[in-house]
DNA sequence: TGCATACAATTTGTATACAATCTTTGGAAT
DNA sequence: ATTCCAAAGATTGTATACAAATTGTATGCA
């Protein structure tokens, strides 16, 4: 059988976090995870720690972890605070960007139009998540990245659905934001921070509605709420 | 001998980092914390994992954990991002402060005052992360929280020599920073948020300079710069 | 039936032993 | 003397065993 190393885990936990494979809640058993990574528990703590660390796992005393969830009330400062921290983190991807980060920008925008134009929800919401990464790095900004990180988090995992195009308008709404994401680019390559701001800020208008509306609380024990009523939820 | 929780040794290790007592860039041997604070290593990386996601330790496979370092490149970005954050912070606690938390900021508000005035630089320091962390917990917003609590991890551990009164000129200064304390604890509890911000920035202009000119790098090794040299650097 | 308590089962926390990796040291060859 | 290599030492990483805590279940009693 395959063994998996530390980082390896790690990774791949992220992936299915983001991709929402690991659901907000979701109780994540030690010995189960150890046994599906094949390694010992010791070091599956170590990085369930880690996850904890950057946000993507709560880890209580005595009753392991969980993937971190997505109430309500954080959603409403997630919104508050996104604009404001994605918009700064461009303006500073402006002034520090490499030629060598650009690449990879355009790298990941490829593969981004890739993803969303296939309709494969979670690898175009992953190829997003790489995508706003990079300009993070850009930033080169170790407080705001830390913030930037956390919002990414429930970013990626809220536009999921974004991504399932049900209507052909929506669609649209899938390759406008492939279209801003190249202005971006345009935008930080040639150092216009104030242009960078405001596109950012349109990207924000464009989605924030749609995912919005898709939100819901963490997942509750289908006995005591219907599957139907559940998905209308929120 | 006395038995360390796990609880315990975070707390102390935070502690011991922002007060200085581990200095930025410090090695930090595993086998010797783990006899310490009395607990095995198992127990204690699982704590420095944590760190790590706290942006207090760095830890690099195979080569340990090390207290996480100040370079200069870094401290450009801590003057740049602070104000605003810190700001923003203000504004928020100014909307979800409740009356128990307000207690608790008087209580510390309290605590720093004596700390200060004792010229006990560490206990002083430590105390202003405390009120400091208090306006953090009261704007409930966990993604600036994460580059809040970043910045304060630099910020105590800067503030360090802020707090050593040498000259009678800076004695004033710090009175001055109790007064500002005093002034932003009626802001927030009356509400007025573009008051808090402004004081947050008036708070942030009064210490920036002298901050910046106590910074150091990393230690070196001292065979390859002379202390004498060391020391005046920056 | 409802509730409390005791006991079993599961899950998490810690210690220790051992494996893997990095670092240092002591020679040997140039 | 200097450089290179190898072996010893030290430090980090992982597995396993056991201890502690939590959760689930069954039983007794009102």
């Amino acid at each position: 059988m395959k063994h998996f190393t530390k980082t390896d885990c790690l990774d791949d936990l992220r992936r299915r976090i983001l991709s929402t494979d690991l659901k907000p809640g979701h109780d994540l058993d030690e010995a189960g995870l150890s046994g599906y990574y094949n390694m010992s528990r010791t070091p599956l703590r170590e990085v369930l720690q880690r996850l904890q660390g950057e946000g993507y796992v709560v880890v209580s005393e005595n009753r392991g972890a969980k993937v971190a969830s997505m109430d309500i009330d954080v959603l409403r400062t997630f919104f508050q605070t996104a604009p404001m921290v994605y918009a700064n983190i461009s303006r500073l991807a402006c002034e520090h960007r490499t030629s060598a980060q650009l690449d990879a920008l355009k790298q990941a925008q490829i593969g981004f139009a890739k993803a969303a134009k296939s309709s494969d929800a979670a690898e175009a919401a992953l190829a997003n998540h790489t995508f706003h990464a990079i300009i993070g790095d850009m930033a080169s900004n170790t407080y705001l990245l830390a913030s930037l990180a956390r919002l990414q988090i429930d970013h990626t995992r809220m536009s999921q659905t974004f991504y399932r195009p049900a209507a052909p308008a929506e669609t649209m709404l899938v390759f406008k934001a492939i279209e801003q994401h190249d202005a971006m680019i345009a935008a930080i390559e040639a150092g216009e921070g104030a242009l960078a701001i405001d596109l950012t800020l349109q990207h924000w208008d464009l989605s924030r509605d749609r995912m919005a509306r898709y939100v819901r609380p963490d997942p509750l024990p289908v006995d005591v709420i219907s599957l139907k009523d559940h998905r209308n939820a929120i």
